[in-house]
DNA sequence: AATGAATGAGCCTTCATTCAT
DNA sequence: AATGAATGAAGGCTCATTCAT
């Protein structure tokens, strides 16, 4: 629905049957599949085609061009993820701040389960195509609300940060895990690699109470 | 000279006249500035052959393809910030914790200075080639031996690291400071931007040494 | 039919159109031209889509590489000269020996009407690319078969040969044709030639029966 | 000598001193053995440089271009090989028919000896090449003279031949054996296969002396 | 709506050859 | 005489995209 909008929104017409929506999802599985199998290099339009059991007509009728497709791909990625992060918030409002900070690193590195070389490839992609700022409007949004209402918060929970703040602290454990997943380091699904994550958000979200912010705020 | 020795590696024979030398240079010149003027999708070899002032031939004389132009420019790009942050740290060994943070910190945003992206092309291109673990391990070794010397230093000044933490902290400032790059942050070189990275930094390695590792070092 | 099936092993795509077959034969006949007109060193794939009148991107639809395209020559055109000779066999069996070899003679010799230059590049083509061995497997094969009945015959016709007599006697033959179209010979549709080799192959043969091979045959 | 003469013919300055000569034996000894490692695809200008030891303008100091470094390669085979016919039916002259013809098609396969690779390398190389015909002239002198000298031989040996009759049986017996070193027949050197090449050439000699040629000779 | 044959710009790369040193 | 760096025409081939059916 709300979902199902926004593809619309990068597609050529807008499809009225029920059909349509499953070509595009038919298309884009085909896609996560080449991508997985073959990497980027091998992501061409008509192998996703050829996957997706549709023609190379077809999938140009829903998606404008390769791009498209690609973007499509991360732009689902991105709000599986950030929805998971939502559900590990939206648990009891009684909770630590390392708890809250270590549901969030949990749900991040758990987005990563599965189809690895995909979303590898996925993010490789739209880094490649220069894409990435595009694709981080979203998340920035998301996590500018979440500071919002955490500073709102009973227990004034995150404390206000200031716009670097945000981005140094999402962008480092964002990073860090990035670099995990892009490096295939084993450890990326252990505990001791989640627990200092942790403590790298904690001990910046303690040092941020502690000496309040040199700039003023956002 | 160990640069020197290093390039021959991805040429493909080894030019035994003056010239030689300075047509890499010329070559890795005009690959910079192609990826600076027309990013990564424009970064073709005769572009960069063009560009150059060479013919195509000549660029196929000394790189054994594309990706060898692209490597050598990483590598070398590696090659700088690794050697910048080391003299940073060369400093007096009775600096604080802080102040060593800031000079790394410092020394790796100040190699983004010009040619920004030309940089971020160089990036890109080198995780969109996958070659981001190849290019890492020299990253990682250096780190490794910091951390190693500095545990040996007479205050202690770093904490002895467990492979995970080693990661976590390098890959969080990169990655904040990739992501600033990448973004096209306007704050990328601010006092403030600076500020948060160091703290994040320093939170951790307090944090580390306040509340030792779960883990047995590495 | 059976013709029809061996191109698809060497195209690329199984195409489900009427109009595919139809390019598949104009791409022939713009190879055999371009051949044809400028020879081996003149066969380029830009050549032969130019001249066959579709774009170099159809071509590549239908064939793997350019080999293919000079491979699927070769093989037809061998497929046309062993029908060719099986036909001149096919006369009614009560003919002598000599009108027999004759008439094979003179089937493969008709082979290269018209069109002789292709011929001889495509011959040429097929043993530079070192592809003759492969070439010959269905020849090998047609004349062992016709050994094999020609032995069972009722008069006896031709003696059951060993390997090596029917490699010397048909390559020999064969040998000598080949050298008057490479060499373009002016006698080579002449009625003296053909005569020789009917004697090449009738002394051969009548030798053969005379003395009996000191080896067993195959 | 009437060699040496030879090769300055196809090259580009008069080598006065002895060096020149030695290089230019350089240069085809790495040319053979080029061609012997990576048959004639491999074979370029700089690759032959490079494993003849000398630099890739001094091969052109000595041949005007690749084929001419070809071509005399294969002018030195064919040479060798019309020697060594030459001295193999110097013998006494009193031999038969059936000995004459065994002496040369002997010499003939060993000349195949060795270096298997690089002169069927050679041999394709000519032929794609299309200098089959000036490769063949003074093969075909040397057996026209032959045939001259045999007509006039005491027991009148070889009969005298039509045009078409050198042809016919020079190529007959060429082609098979060229055949045998094109497909790698495992029985070129054999016994059975000397003895059906001897076979072929004394039967088709006997029926030319029993039915004279029905052409005039030339 | 779907198909898939056709397109062609343009990329990467090779290699014969030249010429200043 | 020898060197080898430089040249650049030219070739094979890919793949995003279109459009007639």
């Amino acid at each position: 629905m709300g979902s199902a909008r926004q593809v619309i929104e990068i597609t050529r017409r807008t499809p009225r049957q029920a059909r349509s929506g499953i070509t595009v999802e038919t298309i884009l599985e085909g896609a996560a599949q080449v991508l997985e199998m073959h990497g980027l290099a091998g992501f061409t339009t008509n192998a996703v085609a050829l996957r997706a059991g549709v023609s190379i007509g077809t999938l140009y009728q829903y998606f404008a061009d390769k791009n498209a497709v690609l973007f499509e791909l991360a732009r689902r990625e991105m709000e599986r993820a950030i929805s998971d992060v939502a559900r590990a918030l939206a648990q009891r409002g009684d909770i630590s701040n390392e708890e809250r900070v270590r549901a969030m690193i949990r749900s991040i590195i758990g987005a990563f389960h599965g189809r690895q070389r995909a979303r590898k490839a996925v993010i490789q992609a739209v880094l490649a195509q220069g894409l990435g700022m595009e694709m981080m409007r979203p998340v920035a949004t998301f996590i500018a609300e979440l500071g919002e209402r955490a500073g709102a918060a009973p227990q004034g929970a995150f404390p206000r940060m200031a716009a670097e703040q945000h981005f140094v602290l999402t962008r480092a454990v964002l990073g860090a895990i990035r670099a995990a997943v892009l490096e295939e380091q084993p450890f990326l699904k252990s505990r001791a690699f989640e627990d200092e994550l942790v403590r790298l958000g904690t001990a910046y979200l303690r040092d941020l109470a502690a000496r309040p912010a040199a700039i003023a705020p956002a």
